[in-house]
DNA sequence: AGAGAAATTAACCACTTGGTTAAACCATGT
DNA sequence: ACATGGTTTAACCAAGTGGTTAATTTCTCT
């Protein structure tokens, strides 16, 4: 009886690198089996469909995108380490995981409500508790003069951002630039220092605080 | 002899709607002619293939976004001009047409050669020229000490991805922070204005200049 | 070794897909 | 009126799609 199938494995293995570059629509399930070296057949053995393969694919890549910047920011870190968390590990998944976002972002823009299933099945943070934890933080700070007062939905999203968006336009920033591969990852990891950086900047009040 | 051809233009229109919201794979021939109310073999009258057609809207598509930022970086306006152009155009064109950033970047995704054709057969813009004509206008103000030294593909980069990304993540966002569609647009529309905001605080030198 | 269950395969199927075709329609000029 | 050209339609088609099935191989346990 084996438990972590092998085949299993390789299936969805095979099926995320087709997934991840063709999405749903794009992807043949015969080219999953021909990745995966295996029978078509053997596709519909262990998934049925070609829909809960793909749900299976997708759910796990949300697990990746969201729970991580959530624990973060509801965390007790200050706001400066937060920020470099949260690029650090955004560049650490992308320069591994180049089609992730793109496939993201084409998914739920077909169907978003593969986004409620996540966020009730999966992921047991709570968005609105997390997020609220860091508005809280993110007062404190403006009251002892640390930071100027911002709205931290945009703070968040100017983050997500910087991070995010350059991998997405990666086939046409380096063919527009005329950049090789290497050398984009090189730009790209100056970024993960950067990005933080320019956030904090982004909310240092405008004369330092009386000591 | 119709020149500006109605059912032409509603076709265009049609298959604009339809490839943007579901992709070259996930459209239908089919659902274009119903949403242009006509025939489908009327597709294939017009445009021999759906490929042909696709081309129409994703090159359409494509002159939408670049030679508008090429430009206005080639320009000669001020740095806080250029932008608050490029911010300005690019909250306004997604507002009025939210599914098209996702569009181009999965089109991309699926086929990066899409848009070798477009910068060789369309535009007729040098990115290299128009990027090197900005080049020097950051090289000069950092000899006058008016901003600090950056990579001024950073910069860009920095201010595309907080100016388009938020549209491709509006239905995860939304659904997450529990927003209506109104909400969004305004809470996008004071990004408007605090993203060039942000950008320019983020080259000023760290002591103002000596006068 | 051999029975029984699980895994794997090849062949097949109903249906959808983009695309074609031939006939019908309609406008215009004579 | 009618010939001519572009336009529109309904019916059709071959190829490809996700999915099934029944038979075969492989594994496991006694």
């Amino acid at each position: 009886m084996p438990e972590t199938d092998n085949t299993e494995a390789r299936i969805l293995e095979a099926a995320k690198q087709v997934f991840y570059r063709k999405g749903l629509d794009g992807a043949r399930m015969q080219e999953i089996a021909d990745e995966a070296g295996i029978n078509k057949a053997m596709l519909h053995y262990y998934f049925r469909t070609k829909e809960k393969l793909f749900d299976k694919i997708f759910l796990e890549a949300l697990g990746k995108i969201l729970p991580k910047i959530a624990t973060t920011l509801g965390s007790d870190a200050p706001l400066a380490e937060k920020f470099d968390v949260i690029s650090g590990y955004y560049h650490d998944l992308l320069l591994s995981t180049p089609y992730l976002p793109v496939f993201v972002v084409q998914t739920l823009q077909h169907n978003p409500d593969r986004l409620l299933q996540f966020i009730i099945t999966q992921s047991g943070i709570n968005p609105a508790e997390t997020f609220g934890k860091f508005l809280m933080q993110i007062q404190q700070e403006v009251a002892l003069g640390n930071i100027r007062p911002i709205d931290p939905r945009h703070l968040v999203l100017n983050l997500i951002s910087m991070c995010v968006f350059p991998f997405m336009m990666r086939p046409m920033f380096i063919r527009i630039i005329g950049m090789k591969d290497e050398a984009f990852e090189a730009f790209v990891n100056e970024r993960r220092h950067l990005v933080p950086q320019l956030i904090m900047q982004s909310i240092q009040p405008d004369q330092p605080p009386p000591d």
